[in-house]
RNA sequence: GAAGUCGGCCAGACCGUCGCGGUGCGCAAGCAUCGAGGAAAGUCCGGGCUGCACAGGGCAGGGUGCCAGAUAACGUCUGGGCGGCGCGAGCCGACGGAAAGUGCAACAGAGAACAGACCGCCGAACGGUGUUCGCGACCGCAGACACGGUUGUCACUUGGGCAGACGCGCAAGCGGAUGCCCCAAGUGCUCCAGCAGUGUCGAGGGGAGCGAACAUGCGUGGUCAGGGUGAAACGGUGCGGUAAGAGCGCACCGCGCGCGGGGUCAACGCCGCGUGGCAUGGCAAACCCCAUCCGCAGCAAGAUCAAAUAGGGGAACGAUACGGCGGCCCGUCGUGUUCCCGGGUAGAUCGCUUGAGGCACGCGGUGACGCGUGACCCAGAGGAAUGACGGUUCACGACAGGACCCGGCUUAUCGGCCGGCUUCGCAC
RNA sequence: UGGGAGAUCGUUCAACGGUAGGACAACGGACUCUGACUCCGUUUAUCUAGGUUCGAAUCCUAGUCUCCCAG
């Protein structure tokens, strides 16, 4: 049961780790969204709507939903990893199920990258030490 | 039953599983419980709250604008008035002041604001012109009378010529009255005639001018009834009146003002009485005037705690290392170590949801709303929580997501339910 | 989230409440052997919806969109 949770811990909310994605990361796109994925020592997500592609604050909220319960029902399965998902404008006028689809094929390519991780993270220094010898 | 109108309400529902945010309990695992809207929106108003400013008053600037009430307050709401729309129920209205001032009105039109005369109407008044009539100073022709003048074929005188009855003489001849003959000169106006003149009168005539009637509508005019222009043209109808017309006069209607009744001591103008011939055209979402309201900013307001780094202030320490001021010592300044203080950034916490709160009942009020009693706690995050999956069901689900709070307005919105009222049709 | 500006031809700027005007661009014509330059002419617009006014780009109300500022 616990499998399946996606604690607060798991997001990514402050600014310098979305820098660190989008500085570093690996990234795949797709006509909805654009993904970016971080090696790291654990699944978090990180997720942009900008307000610029989707005018309605209901739509935004929606589409953060969708992406995060995609997100929730598979972590478990995904490699350790930070993903953060971008929105782009054509979303706005997607509906939720074809919204659900194709966020559901984005983690199928992020999962499948091999990407570095951020240089001076924690990650980095225990890849760097096991490596090293 | 149909069409319409007003008000209120709902905003898919239920079950299971997995999740998310807050709170409570718990060492923890977890358990319990609560968890977006009628518009949460736009940010168009108002208030609370917080900080700053502020003796009081005024100016500037801005808002509001029929009256009364409700309210913490409002540009909101309720009731009433007035105006407009609708057969009606009802709906809509920035609805104070244009008899304080300044301004604006293109084009058209005669004229656009103490109006105006283009067409038309009039011919009253003044003038012009024409016709007719009357009066008529004056002129003075015909003519009459009077006066004086002048001339003459008029008159008179003188002279000459001529004639010459008659007388004397033989005769030649002389004398010679006289002269309707001729010539000349002079005088004159008594007579006659002509000429012009003066004075008085003057039928008829002419006639400056005056008056009257008629005509004309030429000039000065009268007129605003009618035509036409315009968004707008200075009350309406009728009768009288007039040159034609006109509130010029009158009647009725309309309007203004005053008084009384009504209405909430109101707006208002329903009723009555009196009064005024009508003044005050429109625009104030033009400036403006009047009345009334408004300090400025906004929870990223504001408050508390407060790391690292840099810098500031203070205290203590070194037998004194280095450097500056001194030739040197003392002294002093800077560099050092430790501690304290204050400002304050990141960050954290508070503000942060018990409130002009909603619900039920009762009472007051036409109503907005108010009062009382009872029980209730109903999001509080900080990149920001409500979703997914499965199932059942229906009317197949619109617009849309809190960010300090509340009262309104405005805008978006699939549909559905309930109630009041109106109009029409049918049946009884 | 809060505060503040603006919207006029395709572009960039004008316009006391009274016919929306330039410049560039586009199109047509003239000039030229042709093109350029030059000259002449033409087309095209008041963000949307209501209201005030006789009349609105202008004044008022509501909405839409864009931009700027604080952080």
């Amino acid at each position: 049961m616990g499998a399946a949770r996606f604690p607060r811990a798991a997001r990514i909310l402050a600014k310098h780790e979305f820098d660190d994605a989008f500085r570093a990361g690996l990234s795949a796109g797709s006509k909805l969204f654009r993904g970016l994925v971080l090696a790291a020592d654990s699944a978090r997500l990180g997720i942009t709507v900008p307000k610029r592609a989707v005018p309605l604050a209901t739509r935004r909220n929606l589409i953060k939903r969708i992406v995060r319960e995609a997100f929730r029902l598979r972590r478990a399965s995904l490699p350790c990893f930070h993903y953060v998902v971008v929105a782009r404008g054509e979303i706005a006028t997607a509906t939720p199920t074809a919204v659900r689809a194709e966020i559901e094929k984005l983690y199928d390519r992020l999962a499948a990258l091999k990407p570095a991780p951020a240089p001076g993270t924690i990650a980095d220094l225990s890849r760097a030490a096991n490596t090293a010898p």
